[in-house]
DNA sequence: TTGACATGCAACCATTTGGTTGCCTATTAT
DNA sequence: ATAATAGGCAACCAAATGGTTGCATGTCAA
């Protein structure tokens, strides 16, 4: 879990991301296209996403082929983000609370 | 956006959220207690935070009262999760399909 | 087979990050 | 008044991060 937080920080990684997720199974290369980054830089990125298991790769002859695995993004927002949402009313009004008390 | 990711790379605070999704509107000794940090580390950590909007502090006395603000993380779900999800089958079963023809 | 293309590996660098220590200020309680 | 309590500020430090350059390797096409 803290592997795809940490991956998800940056954002080249994300818009990476973003990128597979318009156009699943792009070359290292392809993945290059446009961006200010040398390939080198977007290699590690790539890497730190693929041990984070949100792109997997396999060879097909001389091309490395990204695909996007959706299945981490998806159990952040199961086992994580939905723990805040059941409290987030009670949050607000309790802090709306503590906010109209402030001068007293 | 990019702060809030940037806010949660972190385990240390997300386990500070933790605690204020326990326990609202904590002091921030209160929140120190038990952790293996020093106060600073703590003070840096929740003006991350409060820098990304996660956490709404004011003082009350000598006291800094933390709220949490589930909002941001509401909006990656909203904004960011939910747009990978749509994906989700289509991203999977084309994955599966490559890699069955892996050894063509 | 030889050159071009796709990727990998490693060393190096500047900046950011997460943490520390030491001291200062403000508020409360005795 | 004064001591204890809650927090703030700043300098410093080691390690991680995001990037670079240079060179090596593997694969395809002419």
């Amino acid at each position: 879990m803290d592997e795809v937080f940490k991956a998800l920080a940056d954002a080249s990684r994300r818009s990476l991301l973003d990128r597979l997720h318009a156009h699943n199974g792009q070359t290292l290369n392809e993945l290059c296209d446009g961006l200010a980054m040398t390939r080198q830089a977007v290699t590690k990125h790539l890497a730190i996403l693929e041990a984070a298991n949100l792109v997997t790769t396999f060879r097909k002859g001389r091309e490395k082929l990204h695909y996007l695995n959706p299945v981490p993004i998806h159990q952040i927002g199961e086992r994580w983000i939905k723990k805040f949402e059941r409290g987030k009313l009670t949050a607000l009004s309790e802090l709306k609370r503590q906010l109209e008390k402030r001068d007293e």
